[in-house]
DNA sequence: TTCATTTTTAGTAATTATTCCTATATAGTA
DNA sequence: TACTATATAGGAATAATTACTAAAAATGAA
């Protein structure tokens, strides 16, 4: 049986990504090996690259904004302005598909998609709803609880942790609805 | 800073909570006092008590299938046939708000509501669909990472495990997509 | 209890997110 | 280059959620 517990074996480097600009590339350099290995995922799964699977998953990972559908579609058409919405909301489930991108979890209704597959957690604002990178190592392989071991297979764990950024902890409780009243 | 651990002590009784019969009340007398506390609540929150809210009420915490607003509607309904969609909806979204309830954190498109404020997790599966209960205490106060303390402010923690449940693990990868090939 | 005030509901329309359909275009291969 | 299975574009359809408003019901004061 494994526990949270509270040793502080060594100061682990943690880090925190805070966006900086919406749709630039992290890297020249970093950007360019990652999509050959995009490419190689593709080739695996038996999938044709096409220049829209590259635009799309190239506007995802270029964002640390964690972007809905509707967003890498205004992204990619500036390149491609043919490219339909269809094509881009198939690719992304795509993407999800191979294990390429995945959407973070959440309780909102539009789905926001990331493509940055190393190790790293979410924090959700539920004011401003951005959603914040972080780094946590030991959020990275949480122990499945014996109760499921055995009979349940866990393919993914995460840890998700909601509340106020720090770009909206002045006056929390102001206008926790940024966009509508409700949900959708 | 603190840390996951693999340190066992002693037996910790964990529960498993699978789903038996759909919208039967747990237990007689819990539900009744249950159902004054939820009356309490409305009133702190400055909300009138009326039959369809505590009918809802007692439709979600009635049920361990996590319901989704339709699912509670289809149910109020056999008691009150006049009930409108949109009043259930409202209503969920009011209890959540109050803190009688909440969404279900996942990557799915439609939401699924919870009444069961104990501490418990869930595990969902993404063959079936079902979301099923589980406990494991040392899941219950997951610790707030250095990175974000200070600055942020963490309202919820969760822990998030997906994959096949015990009822799926029998061909895991057959029929994945139960309802349709897309996600919504 | 009665009345005036405030809140909620029912029914429906509108909005938003996502998926489906299909003719055309294209990547990968021989 | 030609062939063929797969992918795309464009638009229509479906599904989930929210908005609107007249009518009904609850609340609190008299
Ligand atoms: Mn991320
Ligand atoms: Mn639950
Ligand atoms: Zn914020
Ligand atoms: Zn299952």
């Amino acid at each position: 049986m494994e526990y949270f517990s509270r040793v502080s074996p060594g100061k682990k480097q943690e880090s925190l990504r805070v966006k900086m600009g919406s749709f630039e590339n992290k890297m020249g350099q970093a950007g360019d090996s990652q999509q050959e290995a995009f490419r190689q995922r593709c080739r695996s799964a038996g999938l044709r690259i096409t220049p829209q699977r590259e635009a799309i998953f190239q506007a995802l990972t270029g964002s640390v904004e964690h972007p809905t559908v509707d967003t890498v579609y205004q992204e990619v058409r500036r390149l491609m302005p043919h490219i339909s919405f269809d094509t881009v909301n198939r690719t992304l489930n795509t993407l999800c598909e191979i294990g390429a991108a995945f959407v973070v979890p959440g309780t909102d209704n539009v789905r926001r998609f990331d493509g940055n597959l190393s190790d790293h957690q979410h924090f959700r604002c539920i004011k401003c709803k951005r959603i914040v990178d972080f780094h946590h190592g030991p959020f990275d392989n949480v122990p499945v609880p014996d109760v499921l071991a055995g009979r349940f297979i866990v393919m993914r764990k995460t840890v998700c942790l909601e509340g106020f950024c720090d770009q909206c902890t002045t006056n929390p409780m102001d206008n926790v609805t940024q966009t509508t009243s409700g949900n959708r």
